[in-house]
DNA sequence: AAAATTCAACTTGTTATCCAGTTTCTTAAT
DNA sequence: ATTAAGAAACTGGATAACAAGTTGAATTTT
């Protein structure tokens, strides 16, 4: 009979649902960049949802630097005028989960920069990183068995040694899902892992020497197989 | 006297110290990929905190896609290995809140890109609202007022053209930060402001246009201004 | 004996309650 | 009238209790 159709909104959608109430709140009352929301409690009424829910709604919009809550005293508009403050909500509500291309593309993004910076800035202990990644994943190819995560640590090392925090916690983000992806859609086989080695020697001498721009180049080379592989076939 | 030398750890210590013990906890158990861990209760009666320190925690790490939690049946290490699931967590400690100067780097980074994409994939909405964006900051820069935040809309209606999610994702997380540097450190000064005008009009209409290396170059003018300034005087 | 079923013990997620500071309004003293 | 002190009301955060649903073993049925 399925009587329950109104039912049990999607926890995403109720969440969402409050961002947007929290949005038209801020216009409507005019509050303007460091005044101060009405309480959670009084929100939660307002809207016809759980505290809990504000709470969540609150958090993210935090997470996106919207909204600053201060313990025992309220929570508030960061310094962002109420133009900012639509444009990005609009953002935020519409952002859909990544794809797999727009993940490879941007991956490969930063660490052409990752290499080039790292080439720069890195020190010793830095260096002494890769290397350890570098050979963890020789060694386990060179046995045959999988090195996708042993690849990827070689990669984040990189990216640690770039010295740039920003860059570093999106090459952190987007690990898991590559790797999930690597995995499902088989992108190493052996050919390629063995392959690879040299490919990451090459990266590695490159950044040990200081040469940022051969660094790049090392890495560009070494993406241009995955670059292929993913724009052939496995892209949907 | 200060006797609560010992006492109250700060949230994010509390938070980071659970994270540890879940890693260790795997570590000595050799949980692996799609294994269980203990539950949420037994884990806060393990490690002697709050079942809520423990679920913030795990959010955390499903967050970054190493565990995930399933409603009414437990939570589970995600298809990462040991070793994958170390480094990462280690990247993940480490992670230190992100400077200015890496935040400029790599939104210059991330905006090429976006240039570039987005006058090769814009479709006429997107290019709409790009124009609007454009409208609104030149009308307000010509009527002398402050316009960061119609300047970042118009960046941010760019990274949305370029169709890739991830690029736009991170471009929203990294908005308001740099919104608030600008405004601190008042990067947009009068001049600055009125010659941006034509460089965002130089932008969009290599978009409209559909010519990606033009956009990309145009983008990297207008960012060669806001490059120099970073890195004379401002950067601490 | 094997398969289906029931039920009790656990699981995470949600709601309600309590807590430790903050803020603000009242009140009393100067 | 002004200011300072104090208490009461509020606030976000932490904790405890509850609900909804899954799992798996014990039990019944075929």
């Amino acid at each position: 009979m399925k009587l329950k159709v109104i039912a049990k909104k999607d926890n995403q959608e109720v969440l969402n649902d409050v961002i947007v109430k929290i949005r038209d709140l801020i216009n409507y009352k005019n509050l303007e960049p460091g005044e101060k929301l009405p309480s959670e409690r009084m929100l939660s009424e307002k809207f016809g949802v759980s505290r809990r829910n504000v709470r969540e709604a609150i958090q993210k919009l935090e997470f996106y630097g919207l909204l600053k809550s201060i313990p025992q005293s309220g929570t508030f508009v960061a310094q962002i005028g109420s133009v900012g403050m639509n444009g990005m909500i609009d953002g935020i509500l519409s952002l859909k989960d990544p794809d797999f291309k727009s993940l490879v593309q941007t991956r490969i993004l930063l660490e052409l920069k990752a290499a080039r910076l790292a080439a720069t800035v890195r020190n010793t202990k830095d260096l002494q990183q890769i290397k350890k990644a570098l050979d963890a994943y020789s060694e386990k190819i060179l046995k045959g068995e999988d090195g996708v995560q042993e690849d990827l640590l070689f990669h984040l090392a990189i990216a640690q040694a770039s010295g740039n925090n920003t860059l570093n916690s999106f090459m952190l983000m987007i690990s898991p899902e590559i790797i999930t992806n690597f995995e499902k859609y088989h992108v190493c086989d052996e050919n390629y892992s063995f392959l690879a080695i040299q490919e990451h020697i090459n990266i590695y001498e490159a950044i040990k020497n200081k040469k940022p721009q051969e660094a790049k180049q090392k890495m560009k080379d070494h993406f241009k197989m995955l670059y292929q592989y993913c724009y052939s076939d496995k892209d949907k």
